[in-house]
DNA sequence: TATTGTGTTATTTTT
DNA sequence: TAACACAATA
């Protein structure tokens, strides 16, 4: 059993299994098999009882990773794999809170909440300060104070006499009072489960101990995406036995805007002694050539450990690159593409996808996909227990379960139309506020002190009665049926039914399914648990469909045909990112992830201009195209015009500006402005933007002044010259 | 209180 | 463009 679990790895990969004593890092390219590693590493420990079960501890980011590895791990060792503490760092780090809760203040049934009720209590809280909120959104101090948690710089924001860097006024004292309102609601945000817990372990060194002493082995996946905060807890939990396996990839971080942290996975060997790094350099999804693109991208980044990918696969196809005039001819010759080798059965749809920089990209892909009816999914987007119909019956099963939630009754109070407006919420609010008690009891108290007016206090009321009365029906029936109940006496299905739109229609269904999905849990809290902490399942509505979603969303993914649109400078890399810090970096490791989603075919594509924010955005190739290998070609000058859609003209137009053709884009040597160059100082056409005059030559890059819509920079094949 | 109009502003989002 | 927040109004 151990030897032919043994025998399916490489070389790398059998030594990461095999040393199982002191520190290990991991350093596991795209496509290298790290999953593999990390289940033959925990079935190795286990099969040669180095440790049980209990004793070991595996954290990764996602529901998704946690559920693959488990299923792995149980196909070889059965049941035993549920006495495994194997899961995301918010639900193991909840898991420890509740059996603490006490020493944070907390007990041991507090809720966990998410960005939207963060959001919802912010702007109450923020409400009070007299603040601009158009300067200041509710949203900065969201993102401020969760990032503050990921960094675990909270305290010194606590300490320090004078206000952080952040430019947010009174944040200190808001971030004080939000975390005043979380405990005295008996909730804590994503953020606060893991700061917990380094509180618990610093107040309660027995506790620590307890776990110190429990786990034996640790090991972590996507070690790159660590915050701070994280990488706190694993160093504290690890103390002891020091047997901490983490995986990961410096070159696939993108997440630092999260808080992930570049730098835990860079000094991994200076964090712990007697470190060994072993690297997973064998790729085992994609051709050499895509290999080599992704290679000679990434390998212009600095903060890295450095590893070269290599298989045994063949070269296989070449690496395309395709230019546009705009982003709708890119779509739809994509889509054409992807539809005639769905036809020619070379690939499935489900096997094609489209990986963007930013959702707002995937539109034009979306009406390609329609006009040409092809199957498509964008992946991403709202999750299902987020939708608003969703979110909102989740809100009145929680007040009906916890009148104290006074975030899901200010969700749901008005919600069917029950004229009660914000001036009367507030109001009541405020009361709560200062007597002390919850949104719920202060409207019972007002309506017992008759503080109320006409159609509010009559509204109240009966919602008040019905909430009563739904505790009980959630105490007595099913959890299904309590939910029918509850949904149709507030109303609340009927406001759809009667708005009877499409949209609406679509809505009830959501309803419907959210209805029925409650039958797997047998209560409440559980239910609620599940929500807040574990992803919705899959859609599985289109089985063979067309993938298009960011690049973000497709990491860990693989897929035989892979396009990556949009390759021009402000989109990708983006705008913002080419002014941080660092940006780049990360942009290009971001393109190295879509690069290495491709498992045989890769085509790159970057347009001459985009509709963007409502008009037209002219702009330059992305200048990581420089960076591909000589082998990438310009294969294509695909062109179109946009009015016609046409793929007609789409394959005219390659004949028609085939100069582009056979020029090697990337191999291009760069050239200085050049003010000898024929162009230079010529009236010249452009499609879109008509007649303007050349002001600067760069190579095949033309800066014109266009005489209708002002200076752009164009290239050199779009434009004619004219007399 | 509810509706309508105006202005502003646009990455990425595992839990 | 389109989504959203907020102010002005009915």
């Amino acid at each position: 059993m151990e030897e032919q679990q043994l025998a399916n790895l490489n070389q790398a990969q059998r030594d990461a299994v095999l040393k199982s004593e002191g520190p290990l890092l991991v350093l596991a390219g795209a496509g290298t098999g790290k999953t593999k590693v990390l289940t033959s590493r925990i079935i190795h420990i286990i099969n040669s009882y180095l440790a049980s079960p209990l004793q070991i501890l595996a954290v990764t980011f996602t529901n998704k990773a946690a559920a693959e590895m488990k299923k792995r791990i149980g196909e070889v060792i059965g049941d035993q794999v549920n006495n495994l503490w194997i899961g995301t760092f918010h639900s193991i780090a909840a898991r420890i809170t509740r059996r603490h809760a006490e020493i944070v203040g907390l007990k041991n049934d507090f809720t966990i909440i998410d960005q939207d009720d963060q959001l919802r209590l912010l702007k109450q809280i923020i409400a009070d300060f007299n603040i601009d909120t158009k300067q200041f959104p509710a949203k900065n101090y969201l993102n401020k104070i969760s990032r503050m948690k990921d960094l675990g710089t909270v305290q010194s924001l606590q300490n320090q006499g004078r206000e952080d860097d952040s430019g947010l006024p009174k944040l200190k004292d808001i971030f004080a009072l939000y975390q005043n309102r979380l405990k005295s609601m008996n909730a804590a945000d994503f953020g606060d489960l893991l700061a917990y817990n380094l509180e618990i372990f610093a107040k309660a060194p027995e506790v620590l101990e307890q776990y110190q002493n429990k786990f034996h082995y640790v090991l972590v996946d996507e070690y790159q995406d660590t915050n701070n905060v994280q990488y706190q807890w694993l160093l504290k939990l690890a103390a002891k036995y020091q047997n901490i396996c983490a995986v990961g990839d410096d070159d696939q971080s993108i997440y630092s805007w999260r808080g992930a942290n570049i730098a835990n996975i860079l000094r991994f060997e200076k964090d712990f002694a007697n470190a060994s790094v072993i690297r997973l350099e064998q790729n085992y999804r994609s051709t050499a050539n895509i290999l080599k693109a992704a290679d000679s991208v990434i390998l212009n980044n600095k903060e890295r450990h450095g590893k070269t990918l290599w298989t045994e696969a063949g070269e296989g196809e070449q690496v395309k690159l395709l230019s546009f005039v705009d982003d709708r001819s890119e779509a739809a010759t994509i889509t054409e593409t992807i539809a005639n080798y769905a036809r020619q059965r070379k690939y499935k749809l489900s096997e094609a996808a489209i990986l963007v920089r930013a959702g707002y990209q995937t539109r034009a892909f979306e009406e390609a996909f329609i006009r040409a009816s092809l199957p498509y999914k964008i992946i991403g987007g709202l999750k299902f227990y987020e939708r608003m119909e969703v979110k909102d019956a989740i809100c009145y099963l929680r007040v009906a379960a916890n009148f104290g939630d006074d975030l899901a009754l200010s969700r749901i109070i008005n919600v069917p139309k029950r004229g009660v407006g914000d001036t009367t919420i507030n109001n009541l609010y405020q009361k709560g506020k200062s007597e002390n008690m919850s949104l719920f009891l202060a409207i019972k108290d007002a309506i017992a002190k008759n503080e109320l007016k006409g159609k509010a206090k009559d509204a109240l009321k009966s919602l008040l009665e019905q909430i009563e009365k739904w505790r009980a029906a959630l105490d007595n029936s099913s959890l299904p049926d309590a939910a029918k109940l509850i949904l149709m006496e507030s109303g609340y299905i009927q406001m759809w039914q009667s708005e009877n739109t499409l949209e609406s229609q679509g809505r009830i269904e959501n309803i419907d399914e959210f209805v029925g999905s409650l039958a797997e849990f047998s209560n409440i809290t559980e239910f609620l648990e599940y929500v807040s902490l574990v992803e919705a399942k899959e859609d599985k509505s289109v089985q063979d469909a067309v993938s298009v979603m960011t690049v973000h969303a497709a990491k860990g993914l693989e897929f035989s045909l892979v396009f990556i649109p949009g390759l021009e400078d402000g989109v990708f890399p983006s705008s913002r990112s080419m002014d941080e810090r660092n940006g780049l970096e990360e942009e290009r490791r971001l393109l190295y992830v879509a690069i290495t989603r491709a498992r045989k075919e890769l085509v790159m594509c970057y347009a001459q201009t985009r509709f963007v924010f409502g008009d037209y955005q002219s702009s330059m190739p992305s200048r990581f195209l420089k960076e591909l290998p000589e082998g990438v070609k310009l294969v294509e000058s695909a062109n179109s015009f946009s009015s016609g859609y046409s793929y007609g003209a789409a394959s005219r137009g390659s004949s028609g500006y085939g100069s582009a053709a056979q020029t090697s884009f990337a191999a291009r040597p760069q050239t200085l402005p050049d003010s000898s160059d024929p162009f230079f100082g010529k009236r010249v056409f452009h499609q879109k933007f008509g007649y303007g005059k050349v002001v600067e030559v760069e190579g095949s890059r033309l800066g014109i002044s266009f005489e209708k819509s002002g200076r752009k920079t164009v290239m050199k094949d779009f434009v004619a010259l004219v007399a």
